[in-house]
DNA sequence: CCCGTTGTTGACGGATCGGTCCATAACTCG
DNA sequence: CGAGTTATGGACCGATCCGTCAACAACGGG
């Protein structure tokens, strides 16, 4: 019955995501959006609003996909459950050295950049990480369950510790320490879990 | 020979600071330095050079200071090193918590925003965080030699990973974590530091 | 007491900011 | 093939960006 889009959607909000995460949401003008995406800031304001709507959109859809892999590295039967843990945690660091750029994680660096003024912010990064140690808990437990972690520690807190140190390495790396360093930060991270009496 | 300055460079760079803490480096203006300084904008060039450099200037002491009250909060007698080490991990983690606009910290705010695109705000990062790293390995250590630590562990490598505990629970309180999710990433990481045999 | 030097101030410039608007295009339905 | 509806692209708006500049002010040396 009218004109139909002609831009999809999903790569418009992937090339603004780009350009959102590498020169943050303040340094990001809505015209720099506009020539990433190649639309027009008609087309831009008339799909996605504004700036704070569409940063949100993207910012939101980022935080699932982040909490979903994470999900997905930590489940499976209880038997793999400590080497998917051990696993999960080097590859992070692994993934953070890796980063040469020093681009980091959008969550981190948006939540550091907005967080003290927008409560949306704050709010959707607080729910990505709850989800994140609530799969590494339910991790914890099932390496518990299966003999490979002290069952007499606190899975919640023990999560909560490990988020930490993932969530701490990534800010390491931001700093530009060596890959050596924060190998040894994983590593010296699993070396301390509670394992089995 | 030449007019004197009529502002104190101190008080200019510490109302600076808090625009640039506050609002970020790409989220402040200079008109809104001038403002806070109360400084005219020819002054502020003038005294400074420009933006970048006059945040590199507030970005510098912000470092050094942080790192020397670190080292200043961990250095001491042997016999009282396990306790400093306890104390600073208990006192960051109420700090953060304490932070209820989630300004957070400088360096980590920074370093999130900038240390992509800014090699100088990276390299003092990490000069930062290898002070601070040192002090906590000599506090470490001289833990092992009072007996508190166990002197089997390499105490490099637990300074990296406590130093990463400590922006991690950074990190977390940003994100908007209660008060005693960060106290209990503090205790867990205290509990499972290898005491003496 | 005047001159050279430096500090101060706010107006100014060209660029860019987020956002709006409108002429035009592309589509469906009658 | 109109009529109605939505998409498009870019000109445009007032505000703001960083930085400069010129007029003026305050000092010490001669």
């Amino acid at each position: 019955m009218a004109r139909p889009r002609t831009f999809d959607e999903g790569a418009v909000l992937d090339a603004a995501r780009e350009r959102f995460w590498t020169s943050g949401y303040a340094g990001t003008s809505m015209d720099a959006v506009a020539a990433a995406t190649g639309l027009g800031k008609g087309s831009l304001y008339g799909a996605f609003g504004g700036k704070h709507e569409l940063f949100l959109r993207i910012f939101d859809a980022y935080c699932t996909d982040v909490a979903d892999r994470v999900i997905d590295a930590l489940t499976g039967p209880d038997d793999g459950a400590y080497d998917r843990l051990c696993v999960h945690i080097r590859a992070a660091a692994a993934g953070i050295a890796a980063d040469r750029s020093h681009r980091g994680c959008l969550l981190a660096k948006s939540a550091a950049e907005l967080s003290e003024h927008d409560p949306d912010v704050t709010l959707r990064a607080r729910q990505t990480l709850e989800r994140i140690t609530s799969a590494l808990a339910d991790d914890i437990r099932a390496a518990q369950r299966h003999g490979d972690l002290d069952s007499s520690a606190d899975a919640e807190q023990l999560a909560l510790l490990v988020l930490a140190v993932l969530r701490g390495t990534e800010a390491l790396g931001k700093a530009g320490m060596d890959d050596d360093q924060l190998a040894s930060v994983a590593e010296t991270a699993i070396a301390l879990l509670p394992r089995t009496e």
